[in-house]
RNA sequence: GCCCUGGUGGUGGAAUCGGUAGACACGCAGGACUUAAAAUCCUGUGACCAUUGCGGUCGUGCGGGUUCAAGUCCCGCCCGGGGUACCA
């Protein structure tokens, strides 16, 4: 019945099958007999044309691991599967082929799960989502809804009821409202009910958590289409490289700057790496300072700066504001407006491009106008810079070039003042600023002396004593763009009412994403649901033709995944309350300042409005390492010679020449010889070239400048009676993907070596955490250890062996040893060292020939989270009737590995020099003597007497002479 | 620049609380079985010196320090990876 040799292609499949049919990993949401609830949650997959490659189950293996574990262990384990179908991949294949993305991804996501089902997964795919279903994401417009529907109050603290709002307006206009938003111009409960519709959404807008804003986006002509910062890399559009220019439109936004404390102070509660955690503060960026407000020479208006160094005020010789400034134009007196307007012009208008290459360049221009210094009254000159920020702050500051770099290095171009104010240990010679936030105030009237700590505060004191400004906390967080001029995504459900507009009724969600004949962007900048007039038009108003983007399905998956089929609400109050926060979140560490914020964000929110009842969706994360892959290229001459493209080989270049005349094509990995070796260099032999050209068609007749000789056409002319071309390649490591040829993928692995292998392999590699190239190497030793983990229960004639027999010691040992350090290790995601474990421990049984059916049992079901099909085939062909899935985790007992000696290391002055055995109940005094008799000990001692003797009872002894 | 990471044999990596550095595996070398190969099994494998047996010296990026004892803790550097970048 058994096969003698362990067969994983016929145990894979054949399991795979019963699980399936046997529907063996749904799970209910109940208490089933008093079991607690555990959610492991992977990050969902965006279903790609190119299909899974052996870095994407590395996560996934990673939670099914923790997942099966916890399931021994008692647990109700909620671990489900689904896909974040919206995105731009489709649309652009829709594009460029005319295929509805619905279908290109509908077959996207059937391979996907042919591949996933392959690993032997333990999802509850009755439990599957697709961001693209209207069943989905009816509720994501849903909530979209809420978040128009709701204001931040600041008072209390939390997001609540546009009505509410409305009735205070009613009552008492919005004098008393203290809210996150937008700055909303005073007005009582009379003027309110004065306003037009129009103009009461006007105002509602600037406190609404979805709304309307003006903004400048990031144009690409060539594509015809508004593209998001993630789509521009260095100025140019990442697709294409063509360039990218600001352009004005209204966009959809979420008011995600209202959480941003909340967002902060969350991450103390949660259990996330600290470089995630990190890069969510910076990301959010709280500063604390001041807003002060400049009188301007001549005018009422006052300017508002915001600085996080007060205390450096008497040190502010000029005043900069950013060209957006809304007083950049009208500022100016009449010497200075035409300079400044050309000057301004020129900065707004600037391509992304030119201003990231120009960074170093200080541009600016002066107004002509002056600020009067408000503690020492001088007339401090207000220039325009591009170096300011927009949109950070009030969008102008007080520039203090002693001790600011920016403001320094602005300084010396235009020859402004610099006057220290600070001083730290070092003198100030004035060749640089000094920006250190340590050193004690001078020349500052009565701030001299003081630390630059207590001198912020003393600084901010007078400032709101003289009433001209206050402490004030600002952010670089923005605010979330939520409007896509795409296709494939979510319809924004609102309509423009009178041009106000206006969201659905909760009955007319969802709203489907109507069909249309074009994919392709209209131009305009508008999506290509613009063109559907029929559409866009009905008899209420005309519909938004924004799709929101490809994170809003993403941030609030995890709920649906406790209540699929629910068709009245997002997920149940029970489904909810029962399965809570997730416990365990696998995923990527790209996701950091995007997915994993934007749900944290929309999870408190869904908090405030008591739709949750917690507050953080994601309790402990773990973010996988990237498996890279080798890239393998070859250098192209640029120009042709004598019409002919020319390879040249590695060994005849120098960086030099490379630099000038050549560029890299990439080659299928699979055609270079030792690319996987990292101690010799990958090269193409006769085989390899003929592959290659075969594969590039366009190279047909290119000439080959091999180490050796010169290979054309098929025919190698070699330099002196040589044997073989050798034509050495580039070698890097790189993201595995498609373009660079270099994809390994999944099923390959399986077919070849399996599953249960490439499940431990890819744990085998190293710390889930760290990233690392794929190398195939290896991977021999982990199916070698599989083998002989069969013939543990298996013998030469397909017997199986283990028996009733008692286990002896060793074996016992043996296998407790092993329930503890991999409990131990499972519990701290440290899933390399359990694959060296069982190693160890199979050598060992093998070595103990043990027969004993109690430990081999034991060891299956060890075993079965991390190879499930191996563990289930050899527990069914030990008589179990049920899976070993539903098996329970063996228990630890301290008992079989208590030893009443131990083998000390002795050390003389910390090196170890020999090493002697002592009963662990030994007291010291009696180690000691015989530690003093022994040879080796006295050898080292050369008849000296030991200062110090230390004996650590079962760990070391150490003597110092 | 700033923030976060990491640096250990030929390779991937282990060492969880400061306590025998190099577990486990790959690779390599030698051997057994075999007509042969594959598979399997056994032995060796950080470097250097010694090698007849012992043994010895050095060694966790570099330089200091704390300690009976440092890969692990502290100070100062060097290099790689990731994030972020005029955020006042």
């Amino acid at each position: 019945m058994l096969e003698a040799h362990y067969n994983h292609r016929f145990i894979e499949h054949k399991w795979q099958q019963i699980w399936r049919e046997k529907l063996l990993y749904r799970v209910e949401n109940e208490t089933i007999a008093g079991k607690p609830k555990y959610y492991v949650l992977d990050m969902f997959p965006y279903p790609s044309g190119a299909g899974l490659h052996v870095g994407h189950p590395l996560g996934y293996i990673a939670s099914d691991i923790f997942s099966r574990y916890k399931r021994l262990n008692g647990f109700n384990v909620l671990h489900p599967m689904g896909y974040d179908a919206f995105g731009l991949p489709a649309e652009q294949y829709a594009i460029q082929t005319g295929q509805h993305p619905a279908k290109t991804t509908e077959d996207n996501i059937k391979r996907y799960r042919k591949q996933l089902d392959r690993v032997g997964f333990s999802f509850d795919w009755t439990r599957e989502v697709r961001t693209c279903d209207a069943d989905y994401y009816q509720w994501t417009q849903w909530i979209f809804k809420q978040f128009f529907n709701h204001w931040y109050n600041s008072r209390s603290g939390k997001a609540e009821p546009i009505d509410n709002l409305v009735a205070i307006f009613e009552h008492e206009g919005n004098i008393n409202v203290l809210h996150q938003g937008d700055e909303a111009p005073k007005f009582i409960a009379e003027e309110w009910l004065d306003f037009s519709v129009a103009k009461k959404e006007d105002i509602l807008q600037k406190y609404r958590l979805a709304f309307r804003k003006k903004t400048t986006v990031n144009w690409c002509e060539e594509l015809g289409t508004v593209l998001a910062n993630e789509e521009v890399k260095d100025g140019v559009s990442e697709r294409g490289g063509y360039p990218v220019v600001k352009k004005s439109m209204w966009q959809w936004f979420l008011r995600i700057t209202a959480y941003a404390d909340r967002l902060l102070k969350g991450l103390d509660t949660i259990d996330w790496s600290d470089s995630i955690k990190d890069m969510q503060r910076n990301w959010i960026g709280k500063s604390e300072g001041a807003l002060v407000h400049f009188s301007i020479d001549g005018k009422t208006e006052k300017l508002p700066i915001f600085t996080t160094r007060p205390d450096t005020i008497f040190g502010a010789t000029f005043m900069v504001l950013a060209p957006e400034h809304e007083w950049a134009l009208t500022l100016p007196d009449a010497d200075h407006k035409a300079e400044v307007k050309q000057y301004v012009e020129h900065a707004l208008n600037r391509s992304e491009r030119d201003r990231m290459s120009d960074v170093k360049h200080v541009t600016g221009v002066f107004t002509g106008r002056y600020c009067k210094h408000p503690f020492t009254g001088e007339l401090i000159p207000i220039w325009i810079a591009d170096y300011v920020l927009g949109g950070y702050g009030t969008g102008a500051v007080m520039a203090v070039p002693a001790h600011d770099s920016r403001d320094f290095a602005f300084a010396k171009q235009f020859n402004l003042p610099v006057i220290q104010v600070i001083e730290g240990s070092e003198p100030f010679d004035g060749s640089a600023s000094y920006d250190a936030k340590e050193g004690r105030c001078i020349k500052s009237d009565f701030l001299n002396g003081l630390p630059v700590k207590e001198a912020i505060q003393k600084a901010i004191e007078a400032v709101e004593e003289k009433r001209i400004g206050s402490r004030q906390v600002n952010y670089r967080l923005r605010d979330a763009g939520f409007g896509r001029q795409r296709y494939w995504g979510e319809p924004i459900p609102i309509l423009y009412v009178d041009d106000v507009p206006t969201p659905l009724a909760d009955r007319d969600l969802p709203l489907e994403l109507p069909e249309v004949s074009s994919y392709k962007p209209t131009g305009t900048g508008e999506s290509p649901l613009a063109a559907l007039d029929t559409w866009v038009e009905t008899e209420d108003g005309n519909r938004e033709t924004d799709t929101m983007p490809g994170w809003a399905g993403s941030s609030w998956y995890f709920l649906r995944y406790m209540d699929p089929e629910n068709e009245d609400v997002l997920a149940s109050r029970e489904a909810i309350s029962y399965w809570g926060q997730v416990d365990l979140y696998v995923g990527g560490a790209e996701h950091a300042t995007g997915h994993l914020l934007y749900s944290r964000f929309w999870t408190k929110f869904l908090y405030d409005i008591g739709i949750v009842p917690f507050e953080e969706p994601f309790k402990k994360l773990v973010n996988q390492g990237m498996i890279q892959g080798v890239v393998e290229s070859l250098y192209l001459k640029k120009e042709k010679v004598d019409g002919q493209s020319v390879f040249t080989c590695t060994s005849l270049l120098t960086p030099e020449k490379i630099e000038e005349e050549y560029t890299k094509i990439p080659i299928l990995v699979d055609f270079v010889q030792d690319y996987e070796k990292t101690d010799s260099p990958s090269y193409l032999n006769l085989e390899s070239l003929k592959l290659f050209v075969d594969w590039r068609p366009e190279f047909q007749n290119a000439v080959f400048e091999c180490s050796n000789g010169t290979w054309q056409n098929g025919i190698f002319d070699p330099k002196a009676k040589s044997y073989e071309p050798k034509f050495f390649t580039v070698s890097e490591v790189g993201k595995m993907s498609k373009r660079w040829f270099n994809v390994v993928n999944p099923d390959d692995i399986c077919e070849e070596y399996g599953a249960d292998t490439l499940r431990l392999y890819e744990m085998f590699l190293g710390p889930l955490e760290d990233s690392k190239p794929w190398s195939i190497s290896g991977i021999d030793g982990v199916y070698r250890f599989l083998r002989k983990f069969w013939k543990l229960f298996v013998d030469k004639n397909g017997n199986y062996i283990p028996d009733e027999s008692t286990p002896s010691k060793e074996s016992l040992k043996t296998l407790h040893a092993t329930i503890k350090k991999i409990s131990d290790d499972i519990e701290r995601i440290s899933f390399n060292t359990c694959v060296s474990t069982f190693m160890i421990a199979v050598n060992e049984l093998s070595a103990q020939e043990c027969k004993s059916k109690e430990i081999l049992d034991s060891m299956l079901i060890l075993l079965s989270p991390f190879a499930p099909h191996i563990a289930e085939e050899l527990w069914e062909a030990g008589g179990h009737t049920n899976s070993i899935v539903l098996a329970q985790w063996p228990r630890f007992q301290e008992k079989y590995l208590v030893e009443d000696s131990k083998l000390y290391p002795v050390s003389i002055n910390g090196k170890t020099r020999t090493q002697l055995e002592f009963p662990l109940d030994m007291p010291k005094e009696e180690m000691e003597k015989h530690v003093l008799a022994d040879e080796v000990v006295v050898k080292w001692l050369e008849g000296k007497t030991p200062k110090k003797v230390i004996i650590v009872p079962g760990r070391i002894i150490n003597l110092v002479v």
